[in-house]
Formats: C-alpha cells, structure tokens, sequence
DNA sequence: TCTCGATGTATCGGCCCGATACATCGCTAC
DNA sequence: GTAGCGATGTATCGGGCCGATACATCGAGA
C-alpha cells in the first residue's frame, strides 16, 4: 500500500525521505498520521531494488530551504515505476478495499480513469455494508451478552458504517452523472487550481471526461 | 493490545483459540474485523511462557457443540494474567489512544473504574481533535495544492473527526454525572443491564454485577 | 461413500511501527 | 561568539500483526 503511495508522489516530483515523508502525511493524513521512518526508507529500498525508483545526491537545484551539501538524498522514478504505479492504481485485490488501500486509492483517483473508479468505489461500498450488517447482527442477536460500553462502542461503529456508505452512494452517483466530486459541498470553498495533467497510464492515454474545475 | 483483549476474554472464561478468535470478533467488530491466527497464536504462546496464561487438554466439560477428544487446547487465565489484565488496562501509553487501543480499552470499560474512563475519554478526546485541527489546516492552507479527490477524503476524514469529539464528550458528560453510555441513543433500545460497578484494583475478587448469561 | 464446509491448531514471510542513534543547519539567547 | 535548541535529514533494530498456507477432524447431505 505504502509503496503505491510513494510511487504517486514521485510521480509528481523528485524528493527526499523526509520531504516525502510530511507530503504523505498531509496527502493521507485521514489515513495514518505519519509514515514511520521504520517503514519508509527500507520500502525506499526496495522500490530501488526492484528498478522502481532511483537514487541520486543532493542535486543543487533545490533552491527554497535548502542549500546544504550533505547526505541528501533524491528519489526518482523510473519508467518502470510510472508502469507499476499504474498496475498498483487500476488492479482490485480485497486489500483494496480495506480502510489502508482503499484511502490510497482514493487519494490517487485523479489519476484514474472513471471506470475503474466505479469499481473501487462499488468494492468499498460492498465491504462496508459487510461491516454494518455483522454490526447489526451483533446488536440484535448479542445484545444480552454483552455489556453496555461494548455495545455502545458498536452502535457508534454501526452509525460510522451508515455514514460511510451514503457518502460512497453520494460519490458513486457523481462519478456516473460525470461530475467531480463535489459530494459533501463542506464549509470550504475549493479554490480552483491543479490542471490534474491528464494522461498518466504508462500504456493507455485516455484519462477520460473529469469536468474536475479548468480554469481559462 | 491484543494480548489485552485476549486477558480480557479469557477473564469471562476459559477458551480455545477458536472460540477465542470468535469471541474477539464480536466484541472487536468496530476495530479489526478478525484477528488472523497468525496473529493469535504466537499471542497465546507469549503469554504463556510469561505465565499469564496457562494451557490445558480438551477437558470433557464442553457440551454444546463439541465431543471430540482431539487436540483442543483450553486457554486459562492465571492470578499473575489478572493482574496484568488490571495493569494493561488502567496505564495510559500513547497508544493507548490510537484507534485500536482505544477500542480496546473502551469495549473492557466495564471493568474499570470512572477515573480511569474519564481519563482516556479525554485523552482519546484530544488526540482525535488534533488529528482534527490538522485536517483543517490542510484544508484551509493546502487546499490549492490538492486535487479534488484528495481534499474530499480530507473533507470526509474532518467530518469523521469532529463526530467522534462529540461522541466523546456526550460519553464524558454521562459519565462525570453518574450516568451509563446512554449516549448517542439510537433506533435501538438497550436491555438495560449493567449498572457499571466501581472499583477494579488489580487483585480484589469481586467480579462486579456482570449478568452475563449462565446455564442452570 | 464421499465430498464439503465448519471446526481446529500451527508456521512462515513480509509489512509496518516505535524507539533509537547520529549528524547538520539556522535561529535565538546569553 | 558561542551554546543550546528545534527543524531537517538518514538509517537500523526488535517486535507486533497480517495473509497465505498446511494439515487434521467432524457432521451432514449428495
């Protein structure tokens, strides 16, 4: 899941382990908090290994914090990577659909063509309905066997459950109506930007629709 | 944290790993949607060697479903488990209020006092607001950085956030006034039961109010 | 009879985490 | 001026937990 992570980000740009680090934090930060160095750099290795990702010295040609000449070190990726990262992106295993990879996913759905979108929102929504039915289950059959804070605990998984799947519904019928997703429409304006490039798909160069918002 | 549950469990009665991982399911539902055997069982050895639990051969007392006279092997707990149980489940780490620690701390409520709710009530409280207070910030000052996609997980994660704080500070209020987790009050009635006794302490015998369900 | 699904115990490779160790940079305070 | 401090930066280690896998028994229906 990680590894789908930093390959999206490196598509965008060329970084280091800890500048990677925060933008996977604010980029899943509804995910998990931080990444743990313990898990990053021996992924970066591996994403090395496997021919995903290159490593290079601190290159001059970052200019706004840092000017230093030290052990810097610049990750890139590889056209290998561009295609893996696709495959990773399109591909449905059931880890895909659970609360980990199913955020990444998500995360990346700019980069994804509409259908497998419908697929990877339809796969998450079946899974929590699974969740909400075993809840109900539990509540109605179990409820004298267990203790008050227990079921509780439940009920608020239960009501959780309920909510995530009517934001699905909501995001699912946006994506067949064409729209983005302008779901929840929270207190926040979106102010624009991002051209989302199109195009990404090693192999395939249709990238679909997205209306998403081009400005003039 | 598992090893808390699984204290936690074996406390009630004693088990096999089978049961176990059954009983862990629906007691956990909300966290973990089951725990892996891969998982349990090195658990269970642990414990063990540590002498919190012991191990016994399939002791002909089970009636309902099973006879055999195959390998079962019956968890029980220990006076040291006990103790350990009582340790675990009162100290406060930091993870203590990450999702799965905090659920499983809050499914084992009733058997602690209310000072020791009410603290990881509020400790939980404030972890989830600072998880909170970083989503806004991303929302507000990253926003133009993000793609759609990404700021609506944002915007779903923030909802999320501020539901759980005001699902937490109703369960504070009840409890800081007496009350049981009346809390969120939902479509279904609680079969009233658990009067939530005080008073834990590590070795007292008590074994509080617990209606539970025993056969004549 | 025979296969199938539930029950049951157990291990292995691998991902990921928290703790820890180091080293440098820019800033402020003394 | 220099001493400390917090942010930046790279890296490893032990351990928890997961999914896949293997194996064995039991009751029930084809």
């Amino acid at each position: 899941m990680l590894e789908l992570a930093i390959l999206g980000l490196l598509q965008e740009t060329p970084m280091h382990g800890y500048e990677l680090r925060k933008e996977l934090a604010t980029k899943l930060g509804t995910i998990r908090a931080a990444i743990s160095y313990g898990t990053l750099y021996p992924t970066l290795k591996r994403l090395k290994t496997a021919g995903f990702i290159t490593e290079s010295a601190s290159d001059p040609s970052m200019i706004p914090p840092m000017t230093s000449k030290r052990g810097r070190v610049v990750y890139k990726i590889t056209a290998e990577g561009k295609e893996r990262f696709a495959d990773l992106l399109a591909q449905a295993g059931p880890e895909t659909y659970d609360d980990a990879g199913f955020g990444v996913h998500f995360a990346f759905f700019s980069r994804t063509d509409r259908a497998t979108r419908l697929r990877i929102l339809e796969g998450r929504r079946r899974r929590i309905e699974e969740r909400r039915e075993g809840l109900r289950d539990v509540l109605s059959r179990a409820a004298g066997r267990l203790d008050a804070y227990t079921l509780e605990l439940q009920r608020h998984g239960l009501d959780a459950c309920e909510r995530e799947v009517r934001w699905l519904e909501e995001l699912i019928t946006n994506e067949r109506s064409g729209r983005a997703p302008a779901a929840s429409a929270g207190t926040f304006d979106v102010p624009a930007a991002e051209p989302a490039q199109e195009r990404t798909a090693a192999d395939s160069p249709q990238e679909p629709p997205r209306p998403h918002k081009d400005r003039p």
